[in-house]
DNA sequence: ATAGGGTTAG
């Protein structure tokens, strides 16, 4: 509105900090308007644009456009890659992303690839499952900084690797970077995966001897692992210790944990606390219905059920 | 003066 009143609206900065602030709010249908009004969107245009489909996970939309803005001839930069290969890690496009990161090889002259594009390659190739491709763009990079580190520790978590993770990080270190509080997020996925309880303590605690306070992603990975080793107890008593109200995403980890663990009662209450949760999607119906057939008492089938002639059934039908 | 990297859980 300031910017109609100013009289602004055909300014370009006005105009693409309008795209990018829409697109960061998830209102990508503004954004789109916005640009596609614009007389020549300029390459901050394209990329905001495209940066913002791939971030909101529009990434079909994303690569389409960075295709759109070359056939009319404008070319990528870096920060058009670094959309686009989020795009590609978002879908797992492994191929695509090996052409990619081609492109990139041959268009930096002395072989040095950005940081920032090296790290989004990094981390495309880790969604991608490639940690040996990973491991030889991190390796060929001479400054590495602590983002590039943690997008290679990232990917070891998510892939499971957790010897390869807790040598990476302790040689981090040894770089003399300093861990932060996505690398300890990582630590605590691969000890919620691995079932390493102790780990994850002394996790705890070297985070806060390095004055990171656990956030509520990190306290969500405590009651992961502890509802995985059957200690409901102790996660409920993380779950009310929460500076927020847990979310039904939450609720419906532990569910699998009671299903895993065949505690019905519990499945129950925990069903109860969930769907009082306005944003509760089918997602954890699904998660009930699975268990409920299993352990879960009949009056409780009758309350799924009519949970499923509510707020879910759109979304499951 | 506007655009780019790593973030958990079923």
């Amino acid at each position: 509105m300031d910017i109609i009143v100013e009289q602004l609206e055909g300014n370009p900065f006005a105009t693409n900090s309008l795209i990018y602030m829409y697109t960061k709010c998830g209102s990508l249908d503004e954004a789109w308007h916005i640009f596609e009004e614009m007389h020549s969107p300029d390459i901050i245009s394209w990329n905001s644009i495209i940066s913002g489909f791939a971030e909101q996970g529009e990434n079909e939309r994303a690569l389409a456009l960075s295709k759109q803005m070359q056939e009319q001839g404008l070319l990528p930069d870096n920060t058009t890659l670094v959309g686009v290969l989020k795009a590609v890690a978002n879908m797992e496009a492994f191929e695509h992303g090996r052409r990619l990161h081609a492109q990139v090889f041959h268009s930096c002259e002395d072989q040095s690839i950005d940081l920032i594009v090296a790290t989004a390659l990094v981390d495309m190739y880790c969604k991608c499952g490639s940690i040996v491709y990973a491991q030889q763009v991190f390796n060929k990079m001479e400054t590495k900084d602590y983002v590039l580190w943690t997008s290679l520790l990232t990917g070891y978590a998510q892939q499971g690797y957790s010897d390869l993770l807790f040598q990476a990080y302790d040689s981090m270190k040894a770089h003399g970077l300093q861990p932060t509080a996505v690398t300890f997020l990582s630590l605590l996925n691969v000890c919620s995966h691995a079932g390493l309880i102790n780990s994850a303590y002394s996790i705890l605690e070297v985070m806060c001897g390095y004055g990171i306070e656990p956030d509520i992603k990190h306290l969500n990975c405590i009651v992961d692992l502890l509802g995985r080793s059957g200690q409901f107890f102790l996660a409920f008593a993380v779950l009310e210790r929460l500076p927020i109200k847990p979310t039904y995403i939450i609720w419906s980890t532990i569910l699998g944990h009671c299903r895993n663990h065949s505690i019905s009662e519990l499945a129950q209450y925990v069903f109860e606390c969930a769907v009082s949760d306005e944003e509760v999607e089918s997602a954890f119906f699904v998660v009930m219905s699975n268990l409920s057939s299993e352990f879960v008492s009949e009056e409780y089938e009758d309350v799924l059920h009519s949970c499923y002639g509510t707020s879910a059934s759109s979304s499951l039908l």
